[in-house]
DNA sequence: TGGACCTAAGCG
DNA sequence: GCTTAGGTCCAT
């Protein structure tokens, strides 16, 4: 398919509803994945598009096939007039699921393009491209047995008279009847209809005049609610009106209405409206005056709301120099990746508005990507201000119709511009434009499950599909974006190409400063015999906050403080008896639970091991923050925000809005306060622990803590007070922490690019993590020691033929090294054990092709020994 | 020799 | 992934 600039697509688009290849025959064929993510059938499968359902066939249709002795759900991925089939072995699509195809055909390669980057199943691509209410769920249903003539159960023919048991056979005539003229009838429906003929039916399902199909089903449906309509003109209703009895005042009224509104209302607004019953409605239609019909709506979760509209806002010096380039990379229609470094506060938003904004104008669409935790309602309003309707939101907190309904406006071309999370990069836009990251450095842009996909890449892969420009903004870039700007390249770093085009705002609007950070190093605290956990700086600064009445957010970094219950006479850790890690506290259980299987037990009264009664939870949890704030400063309003408080739906929103309308001195959260909140009088921010993700066994360790220090730190001081920042450490001098107190991006950057390059992890190369899963230790050795032998072997003879290509000067062509397999760091979840070897290879280099092949050679053991191989590129966890 | 059980193949 | 055909093994 060949990529011709922005416009491409739409035309695809239009054409894929059975574009005619060859003679003009037309497409009778077409080329189905179908539901079963295994190995055998990621494959298309070819089936006959019926007559009737040519018009409705596109690709990216969702079906229904019948596949082996059942029906599935599957996706037409390609329509053709012909098919290397008998045309006696095809079968035929048996049902479209949607009037719309779900998927264009640009979204259909996309599907392809992920299978083969990511090692997965075409399917589980395709599935991820859907909202949830799609995915298919399978209904048994009863139809009457197609042959020529059914058995006739009145002359058994099996000795013993046993049907004679069901002496009504006229019930099962009319039995047969009601099926076979709807076709296909569900058990409950038939049980419906003939209360008692459980039995009967049985027999007749044993008999075989009646057999169970299976029907492809959605989850959901697009919500219909009815809508009245007057049938006659105001005249003639009034006419109408005239000819009731006189005590029919409220059918009287009704007319009344609908002469003046001959609109269309919904029947719950005009009962409320005119105080009628549904009765009287009713009455009124029957008599043929009036039209009762249902109509989709949307399900809308932002309903009711207004949303103020905002109009461009005069951009400063350092906003129009950002935008300049997007603006002329929109203009011409050319694919472009832009990194927008702009620090926290520097009005980034209102360059992506903008950039928006062109891309509408020019009659294209955007996607505005922004982590799961950012998009906050204060978020959405910005967007949907500046573009209204326009705007479709999705995230995980809408259920899931809701979700559903936000994405069938975008294939009814309602809206033309989608905010969410990471799935919302596979949003069905035909004539993209725009793809805007924010906070690019984000790790929930990478999904952790199959498909394991990096939105960042998928964006890049779509637009330039499209001749779109992408935006990834951050404050604080990932390394391996930053390369690629080609600002190191010159040690090797990224590609000499600099596929990204750095864009740079250093400054925060209005010239408002940075905050002032202060390092406190907590060993010289103990040592001066402060044991609490809060510094004196911290808490004569909150005190200070409490004072003006303005507001203070303090950070605590759970992870590796998570609540784990520990012996205090011998050490004893409570884990899971089936995964190897600690199980976590619920205070509001009283449990204990596995992160990982889902285990839960109640918390030991005393130690299991030593039998010791000193036994007690611990770690810094946000509670026992909340405690010692109330013992610290009676009378203090703290907000706590963590995956407790913040677990039922909206509650995320309130506890913000709360905080945003003062209503509390302090927010206290966990990594969900650091990202994109803006409230004018928060003045103070407080890091508890600094150092907690520092310690992980990550080689993203230093960046991640500098990034969530940058973070936190940007809530201070955005509007016109002042902010202040405390950073609580016991490493003050570990360059993460330094370089984020100096809000100095370049020093971090030398800092870690070193230490990047000495011990050789991206952006230096790039990784690929196989983890390998089973019950016994020693088919683990085996399999993943053959497994990286066969892996280097590959790579050997691979080289070859590329090497002749390449400069022999260059000498990182052959950079290609398997580590492992040695055991994960967790080394068992759910009763099996995990190794792991990990593949470091030359940027840009494709080595997923050479992954799938290597495991397959292992499809044998995976079968039989029940060996489980998962791959991993581009992994953004090492676990 | 019949039946329970297992495995590998095939699904259009 | 699920079904089924065909092969294996054992008890009758």
């Amino acid at each position: 398919m060949a990529k011709d600039g922005a416009s491409g697509y739409a035309d695809l688009y239009e054409s894929s509803l059975l574009p005619l290849d060859e003679g003009n025959e037309p497409n009778v064929y077409a080329q189905v994945i179908v539901d079963v993510p295994a190995k055998q059938t990621n494959r298309p499968f070819d089936y006959v598009v019926p007559e009737e359902l040519r018009a409705w066939i596109g690709i990216g249709s969702r079906v229904g096939v019948p596949f082996g002795p059942r029906t599935l759900q599957g996706f037409v991925v390609g329509l053709s007039a012909k098919s290397d089939m008998a045309a006696g072995k095809l079968k035929k699509i048996e049902q479209v699921l949607d009037l719309v195809p779900p998927l264009n055909p640009e979204l259909v390669q996309l599907a392809d393009w992920m299978s083969r980057t990511y090692v997965c199943h075409e399917i589980t691509a395709l599935q991820a491209m859907i909202p949830g209410a799609l995915k298919a769920k399978y209904e048994k249903m009863i139809a009457v047995a197609d042959r020529p003539e059914r058995i006739d159960s009145r002359q058994p023919s099996d000795g013993e008279g046993q049907t004679m048991l069901f002496a009504g056979s006229a019930e099962e005539d009319a039995i047969v009847a009601f099926v076979r003229q709807k076709s296909a009838v569900s058990t409950e429906a038939m049980l419906n209809r003939f209360p008692d003929s459980g039995p009967l039916l049985k027999h007749m399902l044993e008999q075989g005049t009646l057999v169970e199909v299976q029907t492809v089903k959605d989850r959901l449906q697009a919500k219909r609610i009815l809508y009245v309509e007057p049938a006659a003109e105001a005249e003639a209703l009034l006419e109408h009106s005239r000819s009731l009895p006189s005590n029919a005042k409220r059918q009287m009224e009704v007319l009344a209405y609908f002469s003046e509104n001959p609109e269309p209302v919904p029947l719950s607004e005009l009962s409320e409206k005119l105080n009628v019953g549904a009765g009287t409605v009713k009455g009124l239609a029957e008599k043929g005056w009036l039209t009762v019909r249902e109509r989709e709506v949307f399900r809308d979760p932002y309903e009711g709301r207004k949303f103020d509209r905002t109009s461009p806002l005069p951009l400063t010096e350092q906003q129009r120099e950002a935008l300049d380039p997007i603006s002329s990379s929109l203009d011409k229609k050319e694919h472009n990746v832009f990194l927008l470094h702009g620090v926290t506060g520097s009005g980034k938003t209102e360059v992506y508005l903008q950039a928006i904004q062109q891309c509408l104008d020019q009659g294209r669409e955007a996607i505005v990507l922004v982590p799961e935790i950012s998009l906050t309602p204060q978020m959405v309003e910005r967007f949907k201000g500046r573009f209204g309707d326009a705007v479709a939101v999705m995230h995980s907190r809408l259920s899931q119709g809701e979700r559903y309904d936000e994405w069938r406006k975008i294939g009814l071309k309602r809206v033309s511009v989608v905010i969410g999370a990471r799935s919302a990069v596979f949003a069905p836009f035909a004539n993209l434009g725009l793809i805007i990251i924010d906070e690019e450095h984000e790790s929930s842009y990478k999904q952790e499950e199959s498909p394991k996909y990096h939105a960042r890449d998928v964006a890049i892969q779509r637009a330039s599909r499209h001749g779109a420009a992408v935006v990834l903004g951050s404050a604080t870039p990932s390394l391996e974006s930053f390369a690629r700007t080609g600002m190191r390249s010159s040690d090797g770093a990224g590609n000499e190409a600099a596929p990204y085009r750095l864009l740079t705002m250093a400054d925060r609007v209005e010239g408002r400063p940075l905050p002032a950070v202060h390092i406190v190093d907590l060993r010289e605290e103990l040592k001066e015999g402060n044991r609490s956990m809060f510094s004196r700086g911290l808490y004569k600064a909150i005190e200070e906050r409490l004072h003006k009445k303005e507001q203070t957010v303090l950070l605590l970094n759970r992870r590796g403080y998570s609540t784990f219950v520990m012996c205090r006479s011998c050490g004893f850790v409570v884990q899971c008896p089936h995964c190897d890690i600690s199980l976590t506290y619920h205070q509001v259980s009283r449990s204990m639970r596995c992160h990982y299987c889902g285990l839960s037990q109640p918390e030991p009264k005393t130690c299991p091991s030593c039998d010791s009664e000193h036994i007690r939870y611990f770690g810094t949890g946000t509670q026992r923050v909340e405690e010692e704030l109330g013992k610290l400063f009676p009378g203090i309003r703290v907000i706590r925000m963590d995956v407790d408080t913040t677990s039922e739906k909206g509650s995320h929103e309130r506890l913000l809005t709360r905080f945003r309308n003062k209503q509390a001195d302090v927010l206290l959260g966990t990594q969900m306060v650091a990202k994109g909140l803006d409230f004018p009088d928060v003045t103070l921010v407080g890091v508890i622990a600094a150092d907690t993700v520092l310690h992980l066994p990550d080689f993203r360790a230093a960046e991640k803590t500098f990034q969530l220090l940058t973070q936190v730190a940007g809530r201070a001081g955005r509007h016109k007070l002042p902010g202040e920042v405390f950073i609580q450490t016991y490493t003050p001098d570990h360059y993460s922490i330094v370089t984020a107190s100096g809000h100095d991006y370049k020093a971090f950057l030398d800092n870690e690019l070193e230490m990047r390059k000495m011990r050789g992890y991206p952006p230096y190369c790039e990784l690929a993590l196989v983890t390998f899963s089973h019950e016994q230790v020693p088919m683990l050795v085996r399999a993943g020691e053959s497994f990286v032998a066969r892996l280097k072997d590959s790579w050997q003879r691979s080289r070859h033929k590329t090497e002749a290509d390449r400069s022999p000067y260059d000498a990182s062509t052959s950079y290609f090294e398997v580590y492992g397999p040695v055991a994960s760091p967790i080394p068992r979840i759910k009763d099996r054990y995990r190794f792991q070897c990990m593949v470091k290879y030359r940027v840009g280099v494709d080595v997923s092709g050479m992954l799938t092949e290597t495991a397959a050679a292992f499809d044998e053991t995976v079968r039989q020994e029940k060996l489980l191989i998962s791959i991993d590129v581009n992994p953004q966890v090492l676990m």
